[in-house]
Order: C-alpha cells, then sequence, then structure tokens
RNA sequence: GGCGGCGUACCCAAGUGGUUAAGGGAGAGGUCUGCAAAACCUCGACUCAGCGGUUCGAAUCCGCUCGCCGCCUCCA
C-alpha cells in the first residue's frame, strides 16, 4: 500500500515518495494574528493535525513546521485603531490561537517559527535575488519580485502572466517592471514597524517569511506544503518563486490545499463579516465534536458550517464514546491495532487515498456496530477487536482520545448545568422516581422521568439502576 | 474576461469504468422494556443535476446545457 495525495502543483493524485525514507517534512501557513481564528482556521488547524497524526501513526518521522505571521498591514492597521502596540496585540491573538489549538486536540507543531524572529534570514534571501537579477529596489527603499525575469512564474496556480494582466483588479503600479511583480521588502511610512535593512528602514514582504523559515527549518527542499485553497495564488506562487529563484531548488515536493468552510454557500471569512470565532462556538458545542464534523468531509470538499450539522457529528461522537464505555464497564480488553495489522487495514487504505478522513469516520461507525454487537451478545474477543479498529482511527483522526468516563462526565455535566440543574437535584429525581415505581406507581414515575426530559436530561433504567444522560 | 471546483436518498456524505451505490442523521417496522431510552435487526436512491456521446459495460471518461461556488485583491 503506498500513501497517495493530489499535489496542486500537477493537479494529479501523486503516490507518496518523502525525500529522506522513513521521514517527512511539512510546512503550513498558519495564522496571521490580527484577530481571533475563525471556523475556517479551525478547519486549517484539524486538517493538517490529522494528517501529521495519521503520518506518524503510520510510521512516518513527521517533522511540523506551522509560522506564525506576528507583522503586516493588518495587524499594524488593527493595532492603531486599537491605539495598542502592535506587538502587544499580535502576542494576545498568538496566545488565542494557542487556546484554540489546543481545545481542537491538535499537536503544536514541532517549530512555530514567527516571522518577527527571521528578519535576517529574510534580508539575506533578498540579497540573494538581487545578486541574481530577479529583485530591484525602486524609490526609497521599496524592493520587488521581478516575475517576468523568472520563467516558470504561475505554474504552481496554473496561470500564465498575460492573463493575469488582462483580467488583473491590482492597481498598476507605475514604479513596477511588470503589474505582476511582488513586494520584498516594504519601506517604512512615518509611526511603522520597521528592521534596518540594505534598502533602508522597512518589514518584509508577506510571502517572504514562508520561503526564509521554511528553507531554514526543513531545508531548501522539502516534502510538503500546505494551506488554505485561497493561499495558491498569490502567496505560494510567490514563494515558490522566491525559492526557486534565489536557489535552484524545487522548494516543494507535494503542495496540498485544503477548500473553505462555507456559510450559506458562501465562503467564511473576516471580510464578508461571516465568520465565527471558534472559541465563540466552543461555548456552545463539544470541540471534539466540531472537530469530528471538520473531518466528515474530504479537505479538498467545502464545508457547510452549521449548528444542526455540528450536533450532528456531537451526538454521532458521544455514541462512539457511549460504547467505549460499554466496552470498559464490561472488562473488554483494550487494545489497538498498529497500521500494518490487517484489521487497520481498510483505514489505512482509506487515509492512504489523500486522506479521505470521510471513509475513515465510516469505518468507524461500523466498527463501532460491530462493538455493540459483540458487547449484546457478551462475545468480549470479538467486542475487544471492533474497539480495537475505533481506537485506531482516532488515533489516526485525532479523536477518541480522552477517557469515556471524563469525556462524557463532563459532556453530560454541561448539559445538565445548561439546563440549570445540578447533578444532586438530577439523582434526587432519580430517587422519587424509583421510589414511585416501586409501589408502581408508573404514572408518577413518568411524570418525573418527562420533567427531566424537558430539561434535557434522559433517563435510562438499566440492570444495575436508573442513569441519566444529556439528551 | 482568464483559471479551477462542485451538483449522489428528506438532510450530511463516501464512491470516480465492472458483483447488492460506504457511513451518519431523520423516518417506518421489529427485538428488549411496566412504559421508555439506549443497543441491535429489518426497510429505504432500479439510481447518481439534465441531455447527448464513447464503451460489452459509466454516478465514474468526453461534449453541451442548467444551477452553485472559489481564485485572479488581504484571506485558512
Amino acid at each position: 500500500m503506498a500513501l497517495v495525495l493530489y499535489n496542486t502543483r500537477s493537479r494529479c493524485e501523486e503516490t507518496f515518495q518523502p525525500l529522506v525514507p522513513g521521514r517527512i517534512s511539512i510546512y503550513v501557513c498558519g495564522i496571521t494574528v490580527y484577530d481571533r481564528c475563525h471556523v475556517g482556521h479551525a478547519r486549517s488547524l484539524v486538517f493538517f493535525d490529522t494528517v501529521v497524526r495519521y503520518l506518524r501513526w503510520r510510521g512516518y518521522e513527521v517533522e511540523f513546521v506551522r509560522n506564525i505571521t506576528d507583522i503586516d498591514d493588518k495587524i499594524i492597521n488593527r493595532a492603531r485603531e486599537r491605539a495598542e502596540p502592535w506587538k502587544d496585540l499580535a502576542d494576545r491573538f498568538i496566545a488565542a490561537m494557542h487556546r484554540d489549538v489546543e481545545a481542537l486536540g491538535c499537536l503544536r507543531p514541532d517549530i512555530e517559527p514567527r516571522a518577527t524572529d527571521h528578519i535576517g534570514e529574510m534580508i539575506e534571501l533578498i540579497a540573494t535575488l538581487e545578486r541574481r537579477g530577479l529583485a530591484y529596489k525602486v524609490g526609497d527603499g521599496d524592493v520587488y519580485f521581478a516575475v517576468t525575469d523568472f520563467p516558470p512564474y504561475g505554474g504552481l496556480s496554473g496561470r500564465n502572466l498575460e492573463e493575469m494582466q488582462a483580467g488583473a483588479r491590482v492597481d498598476i503600479d507605475e514604479r513596477k517592471r511588470s503589474p505582476m511583480d511582488f513586494a520584498l521588502w516594504k519601506s517604512a511610512k512615518p509611526d511603522e514597524p520597521w528592521w534596518p535593512s540594505p534598502w533602508g528602514n522597512g518589514r518584509p514582504g508577506w510571502h517572504l517569511e514562508c520561503s526564509a523559515m521554511s528553507m531554514k527549518y526543513l531545508g531548501r527542499v522539502f516534502d510538503i506544503h500546505g494551506g488554505g485553497e485561497d493561499l495558491i495564488f498569490p502567496h505560494h506562487e510567490n514563494e515558490l518563486a522566491q525559492s526557486c529563484g534565489a536557489y535552484d531548488t524545487d522548494f516543494v515536493r507535494y503542495w496540498i490545499h485544503h477548500a473553505f468552510v462555507r456559510i450559506d454557500q458562501e465562503k467564511m471569512s473576516k471580510s464578508l463579516g461571516n465568520a465565527f470565532a471558534i472559541e465563540d462556538v466552543l461555548k456552545e458545542v463539544e470541540a471534539e465534536g466540531l472537530r469530528l464534523h471538520l473531518l466528515s468531509v474530504h479537505y479538498r470538499s467545502p464545508l457547510d458550517f452549521s449548528a444542526a450539522g455540528i450536533a450532528e457529528s456531537t451526538r454521532a461522537l458521544v455514541r462512539a464514546y457511549e460504547t467505549l464505555a460499554r466496552a470498559d464497564e464490561a472488562g473488554v480488553a483494550a487494545r489497538e491495532y498498529g497500521w500494518e495489522s490487517p484489521e487497520a487495514a481498510p483505514l489505512v487504505e482509506a487515509m492512504d487515498a489523500d486522506f479521505n478522513t470521510s471513509r475513515a469516520v465510516g469505518i468507524l461507525f461500523e466498527s463501532l456496530r460491530e462493538a455493540n454487537r459483540a458487547l449484546d451478545a457478551g462475545d468480549a474477543g470479538r467486542a475487544a477487536e471492533a474497539v480495537a479498529v475505533m481506537r485506531a482511527v482516532g488515533r489516526g483522526l485525532g479523536l477518541l482520545l480522552r477517557s469515556p468516563s471524563e469525556f462524557l462526565g463532563s459532556y453530560n455535566a454541561r448539559g445538565a448545568s445548561q439546563a440549570g440543574l445540578a447533578a444532586a437535584d438530577i439523582e434526587r429525581l432519580i430517587v422519587a422516581r424509583r421510589e414511585a415505581r416501586s409501589a408502581k406507581d408508573f404514572r408518577r414515575a413518568d411524570e418525573l422521568r418527562a420533567e427531566l426530559l424537558g430539561q434535557g436530561i434522559v433517563l435510562e433504567d438499566g440492570p444495575a439502576g436508573t442513569t441519566w444522560r444529556r439528551a
């Protein structure tokens, strides 16, 4: 079996061959920290986290780098609006982003470089491009990349310069040699942050940081570079031009881009004003439910954001944890299949096929049903096998990693508290109902149950007594 | 205008040339239960936006039409 992934550059699925056998280097474009992260960012965070988790589970040694853009126009403008030092603003949103990453159950990258810590590397890269005749300075310190002197320009995004210029919506800057030339270094305007450089005081262009930092940490050629599909052009096209232009390297072997989260058939984005902050969404829904929801659609298809959709995924997740809890109670041996075991083959096949998380989720629910069937039949061995598959899927997708009792406990407690009930209140009603039932007063017993149901609490009568859960 | 993508059951969503079109939710029937709930079982698209074409065979390839979306400007 071989890992196959869709490479934006070739627009084809390709069999993955790492540069160094057994090792994978991956760079993902991270967040520009001028605001809180929204659900669109969550998709990126969760998807690439899943890629890394899966590849590690799959036996690869993965080096994962995700940058933080902590200097750019938006940060400067936002800081000015709020009369806050730009660095404080960036630090604040970095902290918020880290909270979101943790809440979503994402691993931290191995290296999380910040643009402002790499100004020196960026200056060096510009100097190299200048020496090679691909960069030129205009006015009082702006430096541009000369796209017409880099023939492969447009190759990643499948465009050519003539077409782009014909339909260009950008304002023509008369000082540029070609309208498509992009900034490597921007001279500082009054009251803007700046760093000294051979071209004058200023700051780096946006695309530059990813070229400089990815090559610094992963080498001039590395395996995977990822991001949202809106980054294909111009961001990644420009990164490619800078890196290849400077060093005649392949730069990136596989480009992976995920589709957007949409809302009402439209891209979710800050500028459209339809973005939901992760932090706000997680006040209402379980983070792991959101994670499952994000993974239930293949990454190259758009995903519609809706409260109902997340609720459905959450309910499905709860069902999975309930089955794991059942298995624990039945004393089913805790096992997990490694990626090479035959039982894990369907999962590996699904995920090796360009990270088909949707199919992997299907496998999770098939094994879930099998586990329940075995538990119903009292077949602990068969249940253990099915649960082991569930756990393997969970390992690959970053799901079901908490203890069932802990997850269900907090989930149910949250439901109760939303209904304004304490666990003790519910227990008291359960006792009252038990007494009614002993007296064969089923009408009273049913009333008590209906009362709780009205508040979102379901009572279940089992052999070991009555338990409650969130509806 | 250029480039790219999508349209699968009531809803979400896999499948992209070949036995019965994954999985989840909702719905119907059943087992279990004082009644429920949960769990399990059964049922559910003769069909994959529409129309043509290629093929022994297409949801899957090609063409056209309709509808929707994205990139080309900051953007995950």
